[in-house]
DNA sequence: CGTCGCACCTGACAAGTGTCAGGTTTTCCA
DNA sequence: TGGAAAACCTGACACTTGTCAGGTGCGACG
């Protein structure tokens, strides 16, 4: 019975699945109890996501995370497919997080006020996907191909959508390209401003989210006072 | 003669050299032709410097840095005291480069226009140091804790300089703290536009350049505009 | 022409890696 | 209480890694 294991892991997929914008997560069979897979892979992910932190991907063994999480070497493999499948969990689970407001949807939010909405999205995206972002630059070299794509297509999508808000919101020519750059600008200081983390300042990050949305409307007032 | 190869190994430095600021490297005593040296030295940087931007610096093998640089498994040794000396040399080649004028200084050049200054430092960053600052932040995890911390001083003490020379120029308030979190900010524009490298998207880097120039000019002017 | 020393290289070792086959223990219901 | 099914674990394999001991080749100099 144990001997077929292998017919209870699911294909690994090959292509990022494209439905829900989300990586394909391997399937495994092995073990059934859903709410007890469910708690593993978690221990497995947060132990992992503090490793690949501390020390890489390529540096953290399937034994370090095993000894850090209390889940058993071979154990580990009735709950992931292998060691790049807890990554694409980790980055579905950080990068393309639900519970964050896309940056579109909250500059379409017309009757707030533009710095208002800049400092929501800065400050949820530092808190809720700080550690991804730092996940995501570090593991590039480790993604899949595809996996590479789709969260650069992910993110590409962003910046199109946030620059058409902002045209929109500003009632401005469709065909200024400076909206685009504007829309990279926002998502590229939300992105990175976790990563100065290192630097370990003595300022309070509010500070700096703070500056930053002030920064960017400052900016983007700027251009819409400029005249192409 | 050739067996006690060892005592051609300088010690590796624990420390960090902080007499010029830059990552102390392993004196190699095996190789006497300095000439020699150097050449083979750039060949290997030069190949290791591609793998790790591909690959990852763990996943990066000493086989793979000789197969690209042409250099034998065993006389890379005679070259490089080992991996992460490899690593220490590329740090002070693309983070501490002696031809980047420094924030501070530029600032202090109060003849000039700031946005004008600004998009001098953007640029020259983002060409002469972008790779060293994918390197440095993909290879965090790698490096010797006290290189780290070299890294992270030089870097905190470049941001005290600028927020000192920032208040200079525009002769505010000694106490007022944004200017260091603008200068932060400015560095940290500076430091990353280079790693949005890998959404490849179609714009060219001298508009980005030039809209950041804009935007930290026109944050630190309302920053300026707006008594405390 | 010999030989001496510098640069180069073959081959290997010991340690560590991802993965898993297959056995052992626990759980739980008849 | 018996026993099947589910979950867990021991132990190992095939392979890769950083590093280097020790030998080879070759050019310069007397």
């Amino acid at each position: 019975m144990a001997g077929d294991k292998n017919s209870g892991i699911g294909d690994l997929p090959k292509n990022s699945g494209s439905d829900n914008g989300t990586l394909n997560e391997a399937d495994i069979r092995v073990v059934q109890n859903e709410d007890l897979k469910q708690t593993r892979r978690e221990q497995i992910c947060d132990a992992a996501l503090e490793l690949f932190l501390e020390k890489g991907f390529a540096s953290t063994t399937i034994r370090d995370i095993c000894a850090r999480s209390g889940v058993n070497q071979a154990s580990i493999y009735d709950y992931i497919a292998n060691k790049n499948d807890i990554l694409r969990r980790l980055l579905n689970q950080l990068w393309f997080r639900p519970d964050v407001t896309p940056l579109p949807e909250l500059l379409g939010q017309l009757d707030r006020d533009l710095e208002d909405v800049l400092r929501e999205y800065f400050r949820e995206t530092w808190e809720k996907k700080g550690k991804g972002a730092l996940l995501v630059y570090r593991t590039v070299p480790h993604m899949l191909p595809d996996d590479r794509k789709a969260m650069r297509q992910r993110e590409s999508q962003l910046i199109d959508d946030a620059a058409a808000q902002l045209r929109k919101r500003f009632k401005l020519g469709e065909n200024d390209p400076r909206f685009e750059i504007l829309a990279n600008l926002l998502v590229y200081l939300a992105t990175f401003g976790p990563m100065r983390s290192w630097l370990q300042r003595d300022r309070p990050p509010e500070e700096l989210i703070k500056a930053s949305a002030t920064a960017a409307a400052a900016m983007i007032q700027q251009v819409v006072d400029t005249p192409i």
